[in-house]
DNA sequence: ACTTTTTATTAGCTACCTCTAAATATGTCT
DNA sequence: AGACATATTTAGAGGTAGCTAATAAAAAGT
């Protein structure tokens, strides 16, 4: 089974993929020094679960994607199961979950995706990989670049920042509701967004997380 | 925080104390060489958790104890959280809990155990100490050594044996259940035991992990 | 009391994961 | 192209936790 470091650098360089995965980034991302990423990225290629051309990134290798994807789908189960049977805060359930995920065996994966009715969402809005590293066609695309004044459901909110996830919720930015974009400010990239009665604004550094599907099809 | 391998030598020492513990019974119970739990056993003792007299044995300090009651806390809140929610063969939970003891965060655990309705016993029977490491003081007996013919009711069984539980529980052997000692085969050691309808036939290797209460209370 | 057996410790090595500092490659700007 | 800045890798070291083999202490047997 891999450690601890080993999924948290696969689930890395998965969420910052699909595309080559600056060292640097990877580091940020993961708050180590870049020389320690270098070390892993070359124990995760001797492994057989990155591909590295040195200079110039990482990315994974279809058995590290599928060992990421289970990290993922692990992950998003455990943030719903919490979600459903204890009543924490939705900012706290990403913390929790990503302590757990590493020691949730395959069994008590199983037991929790069927007592949860094998869900397709976490409480996110993102999708859970499937038992084999399934995920649905992504035909959502971002708030940021979707049309004007149509009407779209959100999808998805990010749930790594605690602050911002409280953020949106306070201002009903949640997957289910369903918002307009009215105008890219072209400027500052500021957007104005129209929420059930309300109209507000928008960073796009923060509409860029969020997620809407193109269609109505709630 | 503790690593994970220190909780779990810390929960030792404790499950095979209060009495000094041997390095060969350590070692063996956490399935190492000797020599690893020698090491380790220094390194607590560096720390302050163990006392520690070479060549005699290891035992736990004040704050070592207070860790490792912690960690039984997480680990029974964990055995009693996934019992209600999932549906888990018994025999398995102590192993998810094993695992999952060691990512439980402060809130994680309080909201369980709020969720729980604060539970003073885990599904096998066993205190689950308070948050401050208080456990109820033991007024029971071992099965092994209870008086004869006299009903008493089953408070604890065993959990870290898959296949033993499974046994104790086709027997009806489980917490709650009344038994009577019928007879103690001084010789091979063999106890005979009334339950309900039945008689039958324990080993004193089993009756010595099964507890009891005294007198009649539940 | 002396020898043997058992138990415990030390010595020396390995793997994993981290760090800082130094060296090297890449990219950018003039 | 040359120089500077940025990104990456290498070198070297430290902490944790494990192992085997060798040594030392304690316990048991004769």
């Amino acid at each position: 089974m891999d450690s601890v470091a080993v999924e948290n650098y696969l689930k890395s360089i998965w969420q910052l993929g699909p595309n080559d995965v600056a060292t640097l980034d990877l580091a940020q991302h993961l708050d180590v020094a870049p020389a320690s990423a270098t070390k892993m990225i070359q124990r995760l290629t001797e492994k057989g679960l990155v591909n590295h051309i040195p200079y110039r990134g990482a990315s994974l290798t279809s058995e590290g994607e599928r060992r990421a994807l289970s990290v993922v789908r692990r992950h998003r189960l455990l943030e719903t199961f919490l979600a459903q049977t204890l009543d924490l805060g939705s900012e706290q359930l990403h913390d929790e979950a990503e302590r757990l995920e590493h020691a949730l065996s395959n069994d008590l994966e199983k037991a929790i995706s069927n007592y949860l009715g094998n869900p397709e969402r976490d409480p996110h809005g993102h999708p859970i990989p499937g038992p084999n590293g399934e995920l649905p066609v992504d035909t959502e695309l971002l708030l940021s670049e979707c049309p004007l004044n149509k009407y779209v459901t959100i999808t998805q909110v990010p749930d790594r920042n605690a602050e911002m996830l409280t953020w949106l919720e306070q201002n009903e930015i949640v997957p289910g509701n369903q918002v307009k974009l009215v105008s890219k400010d072209s400027f500052d990239g500021g957007l104005t967004i129209e929420l059930g009665e309300r109209t507000m604004q928008i960073a796009v550094s923060v509409a860029k997380l969020v997620y809407v599907s193109k269609e109505d099809e709630i």
